[in-house]
DNA sequence: AAGCCGTGGAT
DNA sequence: TATCCACGGCT
C-alpha cells in the first residue's frame, strides 16, 4: 500500500506540478510525500517563483523525505527551464533528462503524466514485472525497449499507472502473488525457480549500513539546521560522531553539495537564490 | 560503473 | 531490538 502511486495530483497535470511529485516519488513513500507536496507547490507554484525562494526554505520543506539534493536538483532545473525553455517544463525526452535530477523514468513520467503523451515509465516495479514475464534478466535498454512495445497508444497515463501499482502489490518484490495473478497466463515465470528479477537490471542494489554512516550524520545535521544555524564547533556533536575531522569532512560535503553554506564561526542552510 | 545519497517500513 | 530493504539519479 505505501508504495501505491495513485495520488489527486495526477488530476492536476500542470508539468511543474508533476515533476515536482516525481522527484518526491524517486526515493520517498507515496504517504510521506502527499503533505510535503502540497506545501512544496504553495512556496513554488511556478519554476520562475520556485528561482526566487531561498534554496533554505524549500530545504526546510524537503526535511524528512531524504535526499535533499533532489530538492537542491529541482531549483537547479527551474532555472534551466527558466532561462532556456520560457519558464514552461519543455515537451521532448532529450531537454527533460537534461535537466538536474531527472532521468529516464522521471523524464517518461512528466511526458506521460503531465502532457499525456505516449511514453513508458521504467521504474523498479516495471522492470520486475517484464523480466518475470519475459522470464528472464534484462538490461536497462532491453528493459526500456519492451516497455515501450507494450504501451498502448493514447492510454499511458492509466497503462503507466496500472503497470507500477501491479508490480508494488501483486507482483512484489518479496511475497508476489502468484497464485491469484490475473496475468499469470502470460507470465513465463509464475514464481516457479530462480526469480529472472532478481538479477536484472533496474532492481535495486544492496546498500550498506546505515547506522554510524555518512548518510546518517549528515541526515542529523540537515535536520538540526532546519531549526537554525549551528556553530563550527559543534558540527561532531550535531552528527553523533567523535571523530571531529570525519565531521569536518562531511559538513564541508554538504556545502560542496550547495545544501549549506558557512558564515563566519557557522554553518546554516544555504540561502541562495539559484 | 560500482558506490553513494536519507528515511521509514517490513521482517 | 536489530537488520534488511526500497527507491532513481549521479558520478
Amino acid at each position: 500500500m505505501p508504495r501505491l502511486r495513485e495520488f489527486p495530483w495526477r488530476a492536476t497535470r500542470d508539468p511543474w506540478h508533476v515533476l515536482i511529485s516525481e522527484v518526491m516519488l524517486q526515493q520517498t513513500n507515496v504517504g510521506r510525500v502527499r503533505p510535503r507536496f502540497e506545501r512544496f507547490v504553495a512556496l513554488a507554484p511556478t519554476p520562475a517563483a520556485c528561482v526566487d525562494v531561498a534554496l533554505a526554505d524549500l530545504l526546510v520543506e524537503w526535511q524528512g523525505m531524504g535526499y535533499p539534493r533532489r530538492c537542491r536538483n529541482i531549483q537547479d532545473a527551474a532555472r534551466v527551464i527558466v532561462e532556456r525553455h520560457g519558464g514552461e517544463v519543455p515537451r521532448d525526452l532529450d531537454s527533460l533528462m537534461a535537466l538536474p535530477g531527472i532521468g529516464p523514468y522521471t523524464a517518461r513520467a512528466i511526458l506521460a503524466f503531465a502532457f499525456g503523451d505516449d511514453a513508458a515509465v521504467v521504474d523498479t516495479n516495471v522492470a520486475r514485472v517484464i523480466s518475470r514475464v519475459e522470464g528472464r534478466a534484462m538490461k536497462p535498454r532491453e528493459t526500456q525497449a519492451l516497455a515501450d512495445e507494450m504501451l498502448p497508444r493514447g492510454l499511458s497515463r492509466d497503462w503507466n499507472q496500472v503497470v507500477m501499482d501491479f508490480g508494488a502489490t501483486v507482483c512484489n518484490a518479496r511475497s508476489p502473488r502468484c497464485s491469484s495473478c490475473p496475468i499469470a497466463r502470460l507470465c513465463s515465470w509464475c514464481g516457479e525457480g530462480a526469480d529472472p528479477a532478481r538479477t536484472t537490471a533496474f532492481t535495486s542494489r544492496p546498500q550498506g549500513r546505515f547506522e554510524g554512516s555518512d548518510r546518517q550524520a549528515r541526515g542529523r545535521m540537515m535536520k538540526r539546521l532546519t531549526e537554525g544555524s549551528v556553530q563550527a564547533t559543534r558540527v561532531a556533536e550535531v552528527m553523533g560522531l567523535d571523530d571531529g575531522d570525519r565531521a569536518e569532512r562531511l559538513v564541508e560535503s554538504l556545502v560542496a553539495d550547495g545544501l549549506v553554506e558557512r558564515v563566519g564561526r557557522a554553518y546554516r542552510l544555504s540561502e541562495k537564490r539559484r
